[in-house]
DNA sequence: GATTATCTGTGAGATGTCTCACAGCATGAG
DNA sequence: CTCATGCTGTGAGACATCTCACAGATAATC
């Protein structure tokens, strides 16, 4: 590894919004809990309430609430119908977000599985650079190769990517991802992604999440 | 749902610990990098390049290093194979943890798959209900059935958890697992577990992490 | 209609984390 | 040996997020 210049001043960081990340990871739990309560034939919920199914405090859902403009009553608390409608415009649920997945693999068929056919997401394409992969349907989704990328994903409107591939292939997929023009990136390999400002990745990385659960596992005793 | 009383102060949030739970995270990534570049040949990286490949700034990673008492030097750098030997230390890599999956379905052969035989976490056991998957061995790692989880995570020396059963079940399983003595947990399921404090749940949700990705590709237009 | 209980909305402060700028020093060159 | 270079270590401040406490509001009760 040869000397090179520093480049690396905070570039994508400043991911500038009125909400803040880790409310919106919230609200998505939110939605999902008060979707449960929906069908148990709740209506209104209060917010110690919302947060004990959520394992966190009721300051904290009301701040929440307050940060995407939805008010409750005193003594009645919160619509849950209402609650869940005004979520999924925050969380734009209200479109239907296409995404793509690239890597065919150990990993992305369950992934596949997992997201296939749960609304708003749909999966409107995979692409995988093994040949006998291609051309073969999973879970309603066409498997492309590679080369046809910048095609289909404009041809399907797509806005996301979700990279299940190796390591080492990863950040090309990116790039390829960046240049056909999605929007957002969903990372399962254990690497950290370059990405131009202001585009979004997520990433999910089990080795770390372990290496975090053994650390404080340790510390705990 | 009734009304019930406030018990949702913060519990097992104040998670004490001199070394930040990023940090944390940041130390993982570095040490699988770091282990990369030893690889190729390089002994000495400044911060500069260690930043360049985690994707994230140079006085990030010498604070981090700072944390946890780790000093390069001026002009050379830091020792790769030494820094890599200080984060084993401290992500307590130098003992094996022993782990028990529990739910042997669609995502748990895979992620069994994923994590086994990658020293030094060890898959010690596996638990399900389901009567057909129990006896079997699978990634060397043996089948029990759930009832025997006391017993066997006392005489495996379980220390960690990995949940991946169904949402309705993962409290459940929790519990149980926490009864039978792991310090930290693993989960998968999209749900927030409650624990005793000071017990460390890393949690992995797909759904929250796509409803993350989605909500900021749209912000970004 | 007045009273009361209790839940929401939110300012202000606490906490945790990241960023910046630069002093100090180890190293290689002369 | 001395100097100049350029990288590390870190204080101090910026920023993001969470927590607390309570004022104010509203629905239920009488
Ligand atoms: N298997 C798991 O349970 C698991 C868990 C967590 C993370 N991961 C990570 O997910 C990634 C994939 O893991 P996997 O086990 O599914 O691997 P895999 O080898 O089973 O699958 C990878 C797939 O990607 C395809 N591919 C490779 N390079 C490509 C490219 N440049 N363009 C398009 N397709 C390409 C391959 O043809 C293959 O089908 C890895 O980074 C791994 O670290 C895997
Ligand atoms: N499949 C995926 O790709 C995926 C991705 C992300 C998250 N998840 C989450 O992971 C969890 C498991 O998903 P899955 O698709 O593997 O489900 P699955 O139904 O394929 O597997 C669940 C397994 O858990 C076992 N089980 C159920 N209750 C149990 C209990 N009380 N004790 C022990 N074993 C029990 C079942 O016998 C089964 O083998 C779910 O919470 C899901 O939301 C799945």
């Amino acid at each position: 590894m040869r000397p090179f210049t520093d480049m690396t001043r905070a570039a994508q960081l400043p991911q500038r919004s009125v909400i803040p990340v880790n409310t919106i990871g919230r609200l998505s739990l939110y939605r999902r809990l008060l979707s449960d309560q929906l069908a148990t034939g709740a209506r209104q919920v209060f917010s110690h309430q919302l947060a004990a199914l959520a394992v966190t405090t009721a300051p904290q859902v009301r701040r929440d609430l307050m940060t995407i403009g939805f008010s409750g009553s005193p003594r009645r608390g919160y619509a849950i119908a209402d609650l869940v409608t005004a979520i999924d415009d925050v969380l734009v649920r209200s479109v239907e977000t296409a995404v793509a997945l690239v890597g065919v693999g150990n990993l992305g068929r369950p992934v596949l599985a997992y997201y296939a056919n749960r609304q708003p997401i749909r999966f409107a394409a995979a692409f995988d650079r093994a040949p006998e992969k291609t051309g073969r349907v999973l879970h309603g989704c066409r498997c492309y190769a590679s080369d046809q990328m910048t095609e289909v994903v404009a041809r399907e409107q797509i806005h996301v990517g979700v990279i299940a591939v190796p390591a080492a292939e990863a950040q090309a997929v990116c790039d390829q991802l960046v240049l056909a023009g999605v929007k957002g990136i969903l990372n399962f390999a254990p690497v950290r992604l370059r990405v131009p400002a202001g585009l979004h990745v997520e990433n999910v990385d089990l080795m770390m999440a372990l290496d975090r659960v053994a650390y404080f596992a340790h510390e705990h005793r």
